[in-house]
DNA sequence: TATTAGCACTTGAGAAATATTAGTGCTAAT
DNA sequence: ATTAGCACTAATATTTCTCAAGTGCTAATA
């Protein structure tokens, strides 16, 4: 357990850090608490025995470590207001009425970003919860077709698929079928719905059924049920803990990598959670804060990825207003 | 006009500097030719007064100016075979018959961005040559629908609209007259058409009709005519001529800027132009190289992007195979 | 017992001194 | 026209030195 001057040295080593972006010596901690370096010092050598604070170098000042991190976010951070600025700035994305809520979404988190320099990530609701709604087909010429698929979120997704000597006749015979049969199936459920239910059917009243029924299952096949919006990655190139090529070329490609993104940051949880460091998949140097939200029957994942020395404060309070302001 | 002996040395500067991405020597060349370093100096004197060679400084080999590298491809380079391997690889993409024209350019440029480390650049077909197809709506829920618009093309856009205290019955009626009126006209044209064509009729039979004409005016508005699909912009992190974050914020920022993009990388030449440093739009330090595509009455730009320093037989021969083959 | 003044010590960062190296341009000889 | 030879230049790397910022430890103090 720490004691109350612990955690204050603790607090103001993080928040300079934070600040400054470098060691915090014993200097300047004790100009804020009433007592001599030496003391400082001292406790400062016991926090970092605690496995709290790091050095650089023998002689440096200290730099918090993950689990002083850890601490912080755990014990000492207090809930804070939203700033009125940034408040003025998300009220205007959120009171025009019009949006949807994936526009609502990334517009406020691509402020985010700019607002803080950090890169925000929007991960869209999972396939179970996407039911088949539509399916529609419109011939561009005589051999080639659009297949558009609308789930009841309002999903959109269309493929441009090549049938030679297929009469369109009957493949609006086999669009009417999927739309009698298997409407209101969940989008993952639905190719196996098509191979056992409508295959057998069409395979009767269908001529060339083998082709069309080919066209549309790689069509469900292909519909990508979840989607993932990375917003101002550049902001990266921004932090100072980021500069040298070689470990931007690395996170740059680990957040282009969309199924390691989507298997790393999607959350399950509906709190604020922080991972630091280690903590996340995604990389060691950094931190992601993130929640689950819920909005209509929709749902996914909305994150922050900053380094580890990251405004923990701001970006919470930021992410529990959308994330708040979202769900109703 | 340049002795052979000068074209001799200026291709070899080139062609070595670009392997290597270091000022050359004449020790260097004169292995290569059969005389002097001196006499090699005294030519490289000459290019430089020329403006074909620079110096980093005063002591230093030479590098080619942007009117070297200009000289360069006008005159020296020669037309060359592509290489097998990158053929074998580009004929696996190109001999799948299922895929459409977007398909092909997507997975030729990715392809070629992976083997060259440089950035390529789909920009898809202007507006004028889509012409509307079909438009359709589906409802969600009472409130909700998505409108989906079709072009000649087989290009799919939609949109979510909120839509309150309206009647299905009007909206379909109003998709029924667009429909019926003003489907062949190019897209840039809808707006306009639907103004002064739909507006008038629908006010006459279509209850709500402001609502409902606002809400396709909007949609038809947003039409995003011109995509542009840039891919392995990371590899820009690898060339060394690259190697500060300044420089990479800025070029980011640039290819980021979709606007600005399609500005600066339409071309409307059918041949394979390059442009050089100043010559092009985006950056002084990187090369385009870029040609118009036509297949199949779609038409749009395919452009590589690499440092000045750029492997200019390769990429012109890679671009070369590839417009070949699309536009058969 | 907790705090503090004092001091020796460590390290990184920056500046200045130095050597090395890869090249040049110019001159004079071939 | 070509080339050998040499003085010269600038970048790069290495070393040395100094400085500032910080530490840990000891002994004195409240």
């Amino acid at each position: 357990m720490l004691s109350e001057r612990q955690e204050k040295i603790l607090k103001l080593i993080i928040t300079e850090y934070i600040k400054l972006a470098r060691p915090v010596g014993s200097n300047l901690i004790c100009k804020e608490l009433k007592c001599s370096s030496a003391t400082i010092r001292n406790e400062m050598a016991d926090l970092e025995e605690l496995g709290l604070l790091e050095k650089t170098h023998t002689s440096s000042g200290r730099i918090p470590s993950e689990k002083g991190y850890r601490y912080y976010v755990d014990h000492l951070m207090k809930p804070k207001e939203l700033n009125g600025e940034d408040m003025l700035k998300l009220q205007i994305i959120f009171n025009n009425q019009q949006l949807e809520i994936s526009d609502y979404l990334s517009e406020s988190l691509k402020l985010i970003s700019d607002m803080t320099s950090y890169t925000s990530i929007v991960l869209g609701g999972t396939s179970h919860d996407n039911k088949l709604k539509e399916i529609s087909v419109v011939p561009i010429d005589s051999e080639n077709l659009i297949v558009i698929v609308v789930t009841d979120k309002g999903h959109v997704e269309n493929k441009k698929v090549y049938l030679q000597n297929v009469s369109l006749e009957e493949i609006k015979k086999t669009v009417d079928l999927i739309n009698d049969l298997i409407v209101g199936t969940p989008i993952d459920e639905v190719s196996s719905k098509l191979e056992f239910e409508i295959k057998p059917i069409i395979g009767r009243y269908v001529k060339e059924h083998e082709m069309i029924y080919n066209t549309f299952y790689q069509v469900f096949k292909e519909f990508s049920n979840k989607n993932i919006n990375v917003v101002g990655k550049n902001n990266i190139l921004k932090q100072p803990e980021f500069n040298n090529i070689e470990k931007i070329q690395d996170i740059f490609g680990k957040l282009d990598n969309k199924e390691e993104m989507i298997n790393n940051i999607t959350e399950e949880n509906n709190d604020i959670n922080i991972y630091i460091g280690k903590e996340n998949h995604l990389d060691d140097d950094v931190t992601v804060i993130k929640t689950k939200y819920h909005s209509k029957g929709e749902e996914g994942t909305i994150a922050i990825v900053g380094p580890k020395r990251m405004d923990y404060d701001r970006v919470v309070t930021l992410l529990e207003y959308i994330k708040e302001n979202i769900e109703k």
